[in-house]
DNA sequence: GCCTCCCGCCAGTTC
DNA sequence: GAACTGGCGGGAGGC
């Protein structure tokens, strides 16, 4: 049969001249059950040899040749098809056979993907490993594994599988998207899509219009070229190729393409990209100098692959845009929101300027070029230079998570080396911890002294980006780097933990508990004398990013934290933030609680100047890196200042969104509506020492996404599954990451660590703290399991004497499902002149899902980066509508194709 | 007739 | 050398 077993057929006769050995079913299938998760390495037998005992039946190929010579009988047959069972096809006759025959629309690469993708949870458990196997995928599917390639490929670009082995991926599922996607627009920036995009349809006008068509092609081909020269995959830490091959076509590798198209919608305003356009600008990339017809017929090909499992996905829908020139398919993103980069913290370095940064951590980078490229075959894949700097963390991750305490223990206040690891008694830990001190101090140090010349030689940052913000004004918009370096390691789920300030006069000195915020919404409606003290949190809860300006605006009005508040919404509303007038009063609060925390991220980096530079003069703390910790000192002194004046505006407000938030906090299946922001984060710091990192970061990104699908049980939400995580998916954004035990030491306080919520106490303190165990890391709060982080969360409280004896304080709130309210579209008046036209999915919708919080979220209608409404227009009118609708894809009127 | 995209050839890569 | 992987484009189905 020649070509036609050259690649595997796994099922079912579908095309006439396909060999019909290889059938959905039967016996193979029973083996591929019996035999759950491929043998790795196992060569698939090919058609002819795994079931040379399941002819047809003379009829069958008999129809099967008949058709194959007569188009019109083939035609006819498929039009009569039906997709029977696929077991039982060898059995049928052979108008049974043809009948079963599935349709066009039966066999699209989109339905296939639903198949594909309804195989697994969209959050899978870390512990139960979830591997694809192709050809057990694609006999199940009934499809030929050429196919499933094309799905796999660009939900590796997605960073939703990965390779494992020949003929055998791992299924993430969504737990990486988020950053994925955050990573995607960040490089899609870098790369100038949106310049691009903008250029090109410039040029198509001006083609429209004779207007010096060939000098602009040739000024929008240099400036694609030049922007695009370095264009590779992107890749997500711990997820990365490990073969070759895989990174041996690499610029047209339907991954990439993948990318840059997703990279596509992110960057651009409206979320809707033409594959015309997107089509050019992959062209554009590979091969400006062919820009012929074939080539950009064959992009467009691959532009529908990858958008049918993108639509599968539910990240892109396809709709109509009518242009001048006529009607263009076009996708439109409706994807999560993905929040401004300006939080990235891992993705915060720029192509150009990161390499001075790199060029310090040599062995990082080879590190990272080794994880990157394990084969060393051929390094034709690179890791964008956005993401060295990433690379870097990650290695220091991956020691700290080596290193990282399997169960908690109480360290000993004495100030030798033996007190310093909390750690485990596993000596490779053990052994970690004076490795990382041996490599990361003088680095530190030496970025701590750049952050502090930084003020005055800004140039000198090793954050370049951030120089020229740092600018004249009092409150300086914080460098990123210097914001979120220390948060680096946080996972986005982590940067909304909220220092509060605790007061402890037994000890004169205060604490700086780090709490997720609604835990600190509790606390301060119990303690009217806290504060909540912001860090650079991501905001995937919601949270938009703050731009410098509202950040100046907000600082400027710190005496009423409302106002502060309604500025900073209002300051965000234009660009990045939506007013949304008819939100829940819950959210209101949270809202005002993030405004509250973005607010007093000014304060803290307007002190960090000062701050550091103190510090730096003193021998003790030059041992310590710059942290959130040396932040979080000063932060404390501003509050010290300001606590009074905010206090009660504060106190009136987080009472009221405390009350609010318990009220609406009930408990419920939430695993998919929990974002990574979900495990709080908590740990003390006595703030009149407090110039030491952040403590525990238990980054575990991973594990709260376990789906309701899985059907976890509860253990599997505790620490286990993190560890279990980072081995199985080698993701070093999982797992703990402890303090620095030198940085302990030279605080000489004692470091208490517990899992969900981290605390880590002062000698006053520690004292009674129980001891606990990492199996309680991560618990969920959902879970009925007694919350030990609960406990002490509430030991420490009622120690220090914020909440009264007897109250209890919720350890491991988990964010509620707050859906986004209807409201107003704001208008972009874009200079797109196009009326939009939804297509009518191919795909049958299963009945939809509630929505989760993460959708809801990312889903807000008025974001950031949100479409215009585009009116359907069946008049042909081209218009934008002024949308008032809710959800711009929903609110899309659909013009029935 | 155009849009969409399935299908499978075939070359590169891996084992 | 067999098997895996995936780029690529012909051409069929759908509208």
């Amino acid at each position: 049969m020649g070509a036609g077993e050259k690649e595997n057929h796994p099922q079912a006769p579908r095309g006439p001249l396909r060999t019909p050995l290889k059938q959905a079913g039967g016996s193979q299938r029973v083996l591929a059950e019996l035999q759950p998760g491929c043998q790795p390495l196992a060569t698939p037998p090919k058609p002819g040899e795994a079931l040379p005992a399941e002819p047809w039946t003379p009829t069958a190929n008999l129809k099967v040749l008949i058709s194959a010579v007569s188009p019109e009988i083939r035609s006819r047959e498929q039009s009569r098809g039906l997709q029977g069972a696929r077991c039982c096809q060898e059995h049928l006759s052979g108008d049974e056979y043809e009948r079963s025959q599935p349709s066009r629309k039966e066999k699209s690469l989109g339905l296939l993907c639903h198949k594909f993708l309804a195989r697994y949870p969209d959050y899978p458990s870390a512990v139960e490993s979830n591997y694809i196997c192709l050809d057990e995928v694609a006999e199940e599917l009934n499809v030929e594994r050429r196919r499933i390639y094309d799905i796999v490929n660009v939900l590796e670009s997605l960073h939703m599988v990965s390779r494992l082995a020949k003929n055998r991926y791992i299924w993430h599922g969504r737990h990486n998207l988020a950053e994925t996607l955050q990573t995607l627009k960040k490089v899609g920036e870098e790369n100038k899509y949106t310049q691009q995009i903008q250029m090109i349809k410039k040029r198509e006008y001006e083609h429209e219009f004779d207007l010096d068509g060939k000098r602009n092609e040739e000024v929008a081909r240099s400036f694609i070229s030049s922007e695009h020269s370095e264009m590779c995959f992107v890749e997500l830490p711990g997820i990365e190729f490990r073969a070759a091959s895989v990174n041996s076509r690499k610029d047209k590798s339907l991954r990439v393409m993948s990318q840059k198209f997703v990279m596509l919608f992110l960057v651009s305003t409206p979320q809707i990209v033409s594959l015309e356009v997107a089509a050019k600008i992959l062209i554009g990339e590979d091969q400006l100098e062919d820009l012929d017809k074939s080539k950009f017929k064959t992009k467009i090909r691959r532009l529908y692959d990858i958008a049918n499992v993108l639509s599968s996905l539910e990240l892109i829908k396809k709709v109509h845009v009518t242009e001048e020139r006529g009607r263009k398919p076009a996708f439109k993103w409706t994807g999560p929101e993905v929040p401004p980069n300006t939080q990235a913290t891992k993705l915060e370095t720029t192509s150009a300027p990161c390499s001075s940064h790199i060029s310090e951590s040599t062995t990082s980078k080879e590190q990272c070029s080794k994880n990157l490229f394990p084969s060393r075959v051929k390094q034709s894949f690179t890791r964008h230079p956005s993401l060295i700097k990433l690379v870097k963390s990650i290695e220091s991750d991956r020691r700290k998570i080596q290193s990282a305490p399997t169960s908690p223990v109480k360290i000993s206040t004495t100030g030798t080396d033996e007190n310093v690891p909390v750690y485990t008694s596993k000596m490779p830990q053990l052994a970690a911890v004076p490795q990382y001190q041996l490599e990361e101090p003088p680095k530190r140090q030496k970025d701590m002294k750049k952050n502090l010349s930084g003020s005055a030689l800004e140039h000198s940052l090793p954050w370049p980006e951030a120089a020229p913000k740092a600018n004249t004004h009092t409150v300086a918009p914080p460098p990123k780097s210097l914001l979120t370096q220390p948060l680096g390691a946080l996972p986005p789920s982590h940067r909304s933990a909220s220092p509060v300030i605790l007061p402890q006069p037994h000890s004169g000195a205060s604490y700086a508990i780090y709490l997720h915020p609604s835990q600190a919404h509790t606390v301060t409606a119990y303690s009217p004398s806290f504060m909540l003290q912001p860090l650079p949190c991501a905001n995937v809860t919601g949270i938009k990013s703050i731009t410098a300006k509202a950040l100046s605006e907000m600082t400027t009005k710190e005496g009423d934290n409302c106002t502060a508040a309604a500025d900073s919404g209002k300051a965000m509303a234009a660009k990045e933030r939506p007013v949304m007038e008819s939100e829940s009063s819950s959210k209101r609060c949270l809202k005002r609680s993030q405004a509250l925390q973005e607010n007093n991220l000014i304060k803290k980096h307007r002190s960090d100047e000062e701050s550091l530079d103190t510090a730096v003069g003193e021998p003790t703390k030059q041992e310590r890196p710059p942290s959130i910790s040396s932040q979080t000192n000063h932060q404390m002194d501003n509050f010290q200042e300001e606590k009074q004046n905010r206090s009660e505006t504060l106190d009136q407000s987080m009472a009221g969104c405390s009350e609010q938030y318990k009220r609406e906090c009930a408990p419920e299946d939430e695993d998919r509506t929990k974002t990574k922001q979900d495990i709080p984060v908590a740990f003390a710091i006595p703030a009149h020492e407090t110039f030491f990192p952040s403590g525990y970061l238990i980054p575990l990104t991973q594990c709260t996404h376990h789906s309701n699908k899985a059907g976890l049980p509860s253990r599997e939400k505790t620490g286990t599954c993190s560890l279990h995580h980072t081995a199985t998916h080698s993701s070093p954004t999982a797992g703990v990451i402890p303090m620095i035990a030198s940085e302990l030491k030279a605080v000489n306080i004692p470091a208490f660590h517990i899992t969900s919520l981290n605390i880590m106490l002062s000698p006053t303190s520690i004292a009674a703290a129980p001891v606990l165990s990492n199996s309680h890391l991560n618990s969920s709060s959902t879970s009925s399991v007694p919350n030990p982080s609960s406990s002490l969360l509430n030991f420490t409280l009622q120690h220090v004497g914020l909440i009264p004896a007897g109250v209890q304080v919720p350890a491991n709130p988990v964010l509620q499902h707050i859906p986004i309210p209807s409201k107003p579209e704001s208008i972009n008046h874009s200079s797109e002149n196009m009326t939009l036209q939804e297509e009518k999915p191919t795909v049958p919708k299963e009945p939809p899902e509630p929505q989760s919080v993460t959708e809801s979220f990312f889903r807000t209608p008025g974001g950031p980066n949100s479409a215009p409404l585009l009116s359907a227009n069946s008049g042909g009118t081209d218009t934008i509508s002024q949308g008032t609708s809710h959800i711009p894809q929903r609110k899309l009127e659909v013009s029935e194709n």
